[in-house]
DNA sequence: TTTGAATAGTGTATATTATACAATAAGAAA
DNA sequence: TTTCTTATTGTATAATATACACTATTCAAA
């Protein structure tokens, strides 16, 4: 158990990153394979990992996400812990564990982080037998997923959902640099779970200060091409 | 070290107790004593201890809070973790620790709740010297607190600032069960730090449907009595 | 080159909600 | 009866949100 020192095996991070493709909401999980006497098992887990014995908790969190998708910068936000003393209690989930970490594992209490990133971005595993990909929201209730990270990433869609009310600018991190008013209307629906008028939403984006208009048009679409925009804080 | 298979010293839960007394927010403290050095040392604490082994992080909330206050049937609030790596490296802290749980003590992450309560609740401390006591808002900045408390606190407030508009009717939860149009304007204002207009604040009341006048009138006031109103959910 | 298909873009009238503002009512105390 | 203190109430105006339908532009196919 060498990595005693290191790694605090009582505590971890969990990232729930979102992502959106014009249409739905996705959530980026990592394969997972589990060697179960002889048998290989597959599912899928959050970007997560105990913790450091000298880190922060939101340091762990952007350690984590970087060691398991390449991504670096990216705006991450605690909104939940959880601990029922029954969250690591599945055999393949503890086998899985101690495979990994190399070390004795009983409780853990996760610390649950949201993001949300451009779904362009590259998503490059560095070392050995990750994967990290996209996946559908509305698929991850069919999902075998590991440990209670289904409860995790419906928290934290409900969080995303009550928070982006109160920073809008948020959204932004949704969507590409430049991007048209539908798609702004699209991904706005989609978290609020509305519909919305198409002139009442342009009204709205109009007193947005921080949405400037482009003087370019979207490319390569079969009909009129739409004005792009972009962020500025 | 006795306290081994019960306690998990790793990990802890903290309440963040609010109260008004109809003119501001208060919130609940406990006294801790600490013999350094043959010198008694005084400070105060939030309520809050490192969690059972077989408990959720909710039940160890709620257990905490009624073992250190009495305080029974509370709503509590997880609202974020703390963990910085230095949280628990204070010899004053790591000295009350290890002799109030009788275990060597490392980091602890702790995860933080609120509760909001009549501030007319009988707290009433059952076991040894624990003392809890209201303590008024704006002087917790310059009181001795343990811990990253004093942190602990502002970010509970910021949190229920946030989410009482989400959830309004938490507020009532601060009210006497019989209260005034005053009253609850008073803490309306005092929350979310603004002076309400008298009449706009009437006409708003009047469309909750969940206050509700009652046939009753305050007495022992030396000036007209208001009306008495209650809260229905 | 004309036509159809697809999506972009725009304005006005109405309803709802929020704000500003001051005089009267009620009860207690002197 | 007067005074003091707080409670209670309405109206006019501004700001915001909603409902609703036609024309514009581009590409592609006939």
């Amino acid at each position: 158990m060498s990595n005693q020192n290191l790694y605090n095996p009582h505590v971890s991070v969990d990232c729930v990153v979102f992502g959106f493709d014009g249409e739905q909401l996705k959530v980026l999980l990592i394969e997972r394979s589990i060697n179960e006497q002889n048998e290989l098992y597959n599912d899928k887990k959050l970007p997560g990992s105990i913790i450091l014995n000298d880190e922060d908790l939101d340091e762990a969190a952007s350690r984590v996400l970087t060691e398991l998708t390449g991504l670096k910068n990216i705006y991450l936000s605690q909104f939940r812990s959880f601990g029922g003393p029954d969250r690591t209690k599945n055999p393949r989930d503890i086998l899985w564990l101690e495979n990994t970490t190399q070390l004795k594992i009983g409780r853990i209490v996760t610390v649950a982080y949201v993001a949300l990133i451009k779904i362009d971005r590259k998503i490059q595993v560095k070392n050995d037998n990750t994967q990290a990909n996209w996946c559908n929201l509305n698929e991850v209730a069919t999902m075998n997923l590991a440990f209670d990270h289904a409860k995790i990433i419906n928290k934290g869609l409900e969080y995303i959902r009550h928070n982006l009310d109160i920073e809008p600018h948020l959204l932004f991190e949704l969507l590409p640099r430049k991007f048209t008013i539908s798609q702004l209307r699209s991904l706005y629906d989609t978290v609020h779970q509305t519909t919305s008028d198409v002139r009442n939403f342009h009204k709205k984006v109009a007193q947005w200060t921080y949405v400037v208009a482009l003087d370019e048009v979207e490319e390569g679409v079969p009909h009129r091409a739409a004005r792009l925009y972009k962020y500025k804080k």
